[in-house]
RNA sequence: GGGCGUAUAGCUCAGUUGGUUAGAGCGCUACGUUGACAUCGUAGAGGUCGCAGAUUCGAGUUCUGCUACGCCCACCA
């Protein structure tokens, strides 16, 4: 065994124990196990993406639930693998060949492009899976998946087939999201409302009539106003109802458009008029189909004008066509006013331009019956939601759901397996090519995205064949991920489980915190303010990064990150590599330590340890089954640093210094200890506490702590006396350490305590801990008891009370009296506060009658001790007059 | 317009079903290398729990209203 170096450094270590996992198929997972089944499929990062602080957060819970249940006994499956994601991936290779090759997507034609995207796939593609392994995360890689291979592939297709069969997939012309730049119809998921400033024009409508009387339409869309069909006013509005049925003269085309009476048109807005433009507004288009209006689409695929538009128009940008008709407009002497406004407008989510609302034919699927049962699955409690205020987000988008629209204009994605014969307008749908003669022509358009990642908890597992895995494996215990893909994802998966495999996906689903900057800005590129973890990986340490993320992140809010925060979980790995190696310099493992002696046998300090063990056992456990990942760090670390480091280490360096006997049992209590605090902390920081087994000697070469049982409680009956006897000694050494302080006088300085305990039993106990206290007090001589001490006798002494007894610290002529007496003064100030209160809420009648007989009688003791701790006060500083 | 969240120490946050004297980490101050650890130790300063009411013997915790910040959905001719 060899001596472990002062400082934790984990770069090598950590290099050296994931490959031995990986090659040793520690991940892998055999679905033909007995032991019972714990799942997860990782959300799959995009293909292109590479490692975000958000992906390390959502990793690491998911490989803290993965190496829990694995230590638990479970055949435990982590399913990884990527997604294509479609416009992502297309636009980012378009960029990588225009830049490298200068060509583009078009020059290539559809075949080359895509066989160019897989080629890029290869090269560079799925970066970010070999950065989990950086992360420690212990996927089942042989099982790793992308949303294009052919089986997921074949899901896809089976699934569009069952659902066109069915009716809910359909082909339709409808109002649609429209991305110019990626040049694809997108669904409303994917627009992004942002609040910007603009204009409101009010135009001057004039009547066909000739009778130089004028409607006042206001818009903030100027450049759609060729494709207005019609002006709408409310057939209950007194000002316009003479006018409903005749006609407008729509300016710059010198169309005639008709005046139709519509609910759509509210008296109270504005002049009460609205323009009609159906092709460019969900709300007009509707209006449209009611009063069968025509159809006017006035623009290109990239955004600018088409040739449905007056000559000067034609081919213009849609902002410059903008401009230009507010000109005309006011050239003519038809613009009646411009107003300042800000709004909401839609931005493509990827293009990060503002979308268009075009009438286009897209494919759609019908969503409503898909809904019902999954929203049954959350409000039944069958899928639990953490927290579980976002079952609230879900069930509102749930209700509202809207068709799905489904189709892109894109090449990179999973071509709709639909066939058109131009011949007699026939359409197929199915798995495979049509087989009956004619001329078939395939559908150009791909699905969505996410058409395939709502299959991905069965599809990835093989579906629609029957395996083991599905067999095993389906459905998942757990999904982990961000709220912000509720409706894209999650929600869409529940749907898809219900339907394809008639049971809910998964049974939990965490929702994890977004991560922001240190002044609670989201991270992006352009800000600069996303570090890469790699590069705090190499600084601090994976373990480190891990253990830092879950210690900060707050339960259920944004997390505030900066790098310097893993400095917590660096030297908390730090901490515990020094006890660890404190541990060693002892000498070898012990024999029997997995066992414990009987309590009767063990000291109070080994009691007090193993009490607070067994509690961090329990209650870290239960943390994690709960998803409370946060607070099982928190207490993990309270429990390495300060129950076993502060303390109790210290305390043991007495009976290691003892006989052989209490040496030996001292060191099966560390080493029990030790042993366990590192199964308990695995799952959060992997190597480090792989590496420190095999150092301590607890496991063999050919063993690893992931398989290692997690810890039970210790199953013996600790006196709760003992250990609140422990507690106050440990306080009684701390205010002796203050009164030091308070002296100033320096930790390396020798002094003498005198200790007096409240009664003879405590002074029972402090006297057989006398050489432990002495030691912890690194005190010169320590005396015990319980007879009249009287400080004046041997100069003038400061103190403090303690639940145990008082400690005073001798000093002869050196203490300056008036600051002691002044902080006797604060003290007896403050217990006759509290005594007041106590004693208050004691002779009110109805707290006595009211409250819990416990409440009461705590109370009541509480009063008492804080009584004779105020007469010790008052003695005190009677002795110093 | 509808919904959700947050407000506790200088900063970032804990605080379980109401129950004594509200905690931690970082930062700050002082002292300190006693053979695990200066990525450390010891001690200390620092809080009328956003505001106003209500319920209760008792409220950081429950209820109502308000303020501030943030997010989501919808609408905006």
């Amino acid at each position: 065994m060899n001596q472990l170096p002062k400082a934790y450094e984990p770069a090598d270590i950590e290099k050296k124990w994931y490959p031995l996992w990986e090659n040793r198929g520690y991940f892998h997972s055999d679905p033909n196990s007995g032991k019972p089944p714990y799942s997860i499929v990782i959300p799959p990062p995009n293909v292109t993406g590479i490692l975000t602080l958000g992906h390390v957060l959502n990793n690491t819970l998911q490989d803290i639930l993965i190496r829990y249940y694995r230590m638990r006994g479970y055949e435990v499956c982590w399913f990884p693998g990527t997604d294509h994601a479609g416009i992502a991936t297309e636009s980012k290779v378009d960029k990588y060949l225009r830049a490298e090759e200068k060509i583009c997507r078009d020059d290539l034609g559809r075949e080359e492009f895509i066989r160019r995207v897989w080629q890029w796939k290869e090269q560079y593609g799925g970066k970010i899976i070999r950065q989990l392994r950086t992360l420690g995360c212990s996927c089942d890689w042989q099982r790793e998946r992308f949303t294009m291979d052919e089986g997921l592939s074949d899901a896809v297709r089976k699934v569009f087939v069952e659902l066109y069969r069915k009716g809910y997939i359909y082909r339709g012309q409808r109002i649609i999201n429209y991305c110019p730049v990626a040049k694809t119809a997108l669904s409303d998921e994917e627009v992004i409302y942002k609040d910007v400033a603009g204009k409101f024009w009010h135009f001057r409508y004039p009547l066909a009539d000739g009778s130089g009387k004028y409607l006042v339409v206001a818009t903030t869309r100027p450049e759609t106003m060729f494709g207005d069909t019609a002006v709408a006013v409310n057939p209950s509005d007194e000002r316009y109802r003479e006018l409903i049925g005749k006609e407008v003269m729509l300016p710059l085309c010198n169309r005639p458009i008709p005046i139709v009476g519509d609910e759509h048109a509210d008296p109270a807005k504005g002049s009460g008029c609205v323009k009609i433009t159906p092709a460019h507004d969900p709300n007009d288009f509707q209006v449209g189909l009611r009063h069968h209006l025509k159809v006017i689409n006035v623009m290109n695929a990239d955004a600018s004008l088409n040739a449905s538009v007056p000559a000067e128009f034609v081919g213009l940008d849609r902002y410059a066509a903008r401009d230009l008709v507010v000109r005309r407009m006011e050239e003519l002497g038809l613009l009646e006013k411009v107003e300042d406004i800000r709004h909401a407008v839609g931005y493509s989510e990827r293009g990060d331009v503002p979308i268009e609302t075009i009438v286009s034919s897209q494919w759609f699927c019908r969503m409503k019956e898909l809904a019902a049962p999954a929203v049954e699955a959350v409000e039944s409690g069958r899928i639990k939601f953490h927290p579980e205020r976002w079952a609230k987000t879900y069930f509102h988008w749930m209700e509202n759901i809207q068709d799905w629209c489904i189709s892109r204009q894109i090449w990179w994605g999973h071509r709709i397996p639909a066939w058109y014969n131009d011949a007699n307008g026939e359409v197929y749908v199915g798995m495979e090519p049509p087989t009956a003669p004619g001329q078939w022509r395939q559908e150009t358009d791909v699905l969505d995205t996410w058409f395939s990642s709502w299959l991905w908890p069965f599809s990835i597992m093989g579906w629609p064949q029957k395996t083991v895995e599905l067999e095993k494996f389906y459905p998942t215990n757990a999904l982990v991920t961000g709220p912000d893909i509720i409706f894209f994802w999650v929600a869409r998966m529940i749907m898809a489980g219900c339907e394809f495999m008639k049971e809910i996906p998964f049974r939990d689903v965490y929702f994890t915190s977004i991560i922001r900057d240190d002044k609670g800005r989201k991270l992006s590129k352009s800000l600069g303010n996303s570090p890469d973890p790699l590069d705090v990986i190499a600084t601090y340490g994976a373990d480190a990064l891990r253990f830092s993320i879950i210690y900060i992140a707050p339960v259920g809010m944004d997390i505030q990150y900066s790098n310097d925060k893993c400095e917590l979980g660096r030297n908390f790995a730090n901490k515990l590599w020094n006890a660890c190696r404190f541990r060693q310099l002892q000498g070898p493992v012990s024999e029997n330590y997995l066992s414990l002696p009987p309590v009767t046998e063990l000291s109070s300090d080994e009691q007090w340890m193993l009490a607070k063990l067994d509690f961090a056992v329990e209650s870290s456990a239960k943390a994690i089954e709960q998803f409370r990942f946060h607070s099982a760090a928190h207490d993990i670390y309270e429990l390495v640093w300060s129950t076993f480091c502060d303390w109790f280490i210290e305390a043991e360096k007495q009976p290691l210094r003892g006989d052989a006997g209490e040496r030996a049992r001292a060191l099966r209590v560390l080493d029990y200890a030790l042993d366990r605090i590192l199964r308990i902390l695995h799952a959060f920081m992997p190597f480090i506490t792989e590496e420190l087994a095999h150092a301590m000697g607890f496991l063999e070469d050919d063993q690893s702590i992931m398989f290692a049982q997690y810890p039970e409680k210790s199953g013996l009956t600790f006196d709760e006396g003992a250990v609140k006897l422990v507690d106050g000694k440990f306080e009684l050494v701390r205010q002796g350490r203050a009164l030091k302080a308070n002296c100033s006088i320096p930790d390396g300085k020798k002094v003498s305590f005198y200790l007096k305990a409240h009664d003879a039993r405590t002074a029972e106990f402090l006297k057989a801990e006398q050489g432990s206290i002495a030691g912890l007090l690194n005190a010169e001589r320590l005396e015990i008891g319980t007879d009249e001490y009287d400080p004046a006798a041997k100069g003038a002494a400061p103190s403090l009370l303690g639940e145990l007894g008082t400690i005073y610290l001798p000093l002869a002529g050196v203490i300056d009296v008036e600051a002691e007496k002044a902080k006797l003064n604060a003290q007896r100030t403050d217990l006759a506060g509290k005594i007041a209160g106590a004693s208050a809420r004691l002779s009110n009648e109805k707290f006595v009658s009211k409250a819990p007989e416990a409440v009461v009688t705590e109370a009541r003791r509480q009063l008492e001790e804080m009584r004779s701790k105020l007469e010790r006060v008052e003695t005190l500083l009677r002795s110093f007059v």
